[in-house]
DNA sequence: TTAATCGTACGAATTATTTCCTACCTTTGA
DNA sequence: TCAAAGGTAGGAAATAATTCGTACGATTAA
């Protein structure tokens, strides 16, 4: 299933940190990204946890909730999906793209170039 | 603004096939994609010609539309706001998934690893 | 023990997006 | 000429996504 942009905010906060009661996401959400209620992020991690994004330790009262797939998996669906619809499934006309427009560091560049060579 | 799914779809006939009729995005929105209804089409362009995604050209009756901006921008941004919110910006992390998932033809890969030489 | 705090559940309102019906105008061709 | 075909406009319904109020149970600490 295709997360929302507000899953995907959730998903990240679970992703950098962990598995996590709803209380945490939320404070996390209200510091680093938006406003947001407490029944709201708790609405959204039951919604996704029904749509089996989601899973949550029940054991103790204060849930604990973790991603149902690993994070490589999820960005790498989402990451194949962009560059299928955005870049007609080509992986160089993204980079293209990337690196045209943004002025990237050289240490960034370089890694990448240790990383192809590797490849081979 | 950001451009939503649908609209996205039409954007991309019209970078495919340039400045077009809304009946031939809605035939090619039909052969390419789903089953969508003219008027459904119609709709969707005359939004995002409200919103500024899209111009037109209404001296005939025949309206012409076309994106207001440029294509490279658009995907531009799109693609920038992928990477910082995936990839917290580092389009190294973005490029090493990319391969590390996906296995790219050689052709590819040499494409890009000229790319970069170029980019010093 | 009991009030305050903190937790989940859940309905419902709101907002965003998508879809299509229908009215009505213009063009076309027999 | 006039019916058929094809165009735009726009309201309204359907769907998806988001947000929050509120009920109510468990825990805590004074």
């Amino acid at each position: 299933m295709e997360p929302t942009k507000s899953e995907l905010e959730i998903l990240q906060v679970l992703w950098q940190h962990g598995p996590s009661t709803v209380r945490f996401v939320n404070d996390t959400l209200n510091e680093e990204k938006r406003s947001v209620q407490y029944s709201s992020t708790l609405k959204l991690m039951q919604i996704m946890t029904e749509k089996g994004i989601l899973s949550r330790d029940e054991s103790s009262m204060k849930h604990i909730y973790h991603p149902v797939e690993p994070e490589n998996k999820t960005k790498g669906k989402l990451l194949e999906r962009f560059v299928d619809s955005m870049y007609k499934g080509s992986a160089a006309s993204l980079v293209m793209q990337l690196f045209g427009n943004k002025n990237t560091s050289k240490e960034d560049l370089d890694e990448i170039k240790d990383f192809l060579k590797k490849l081979e």
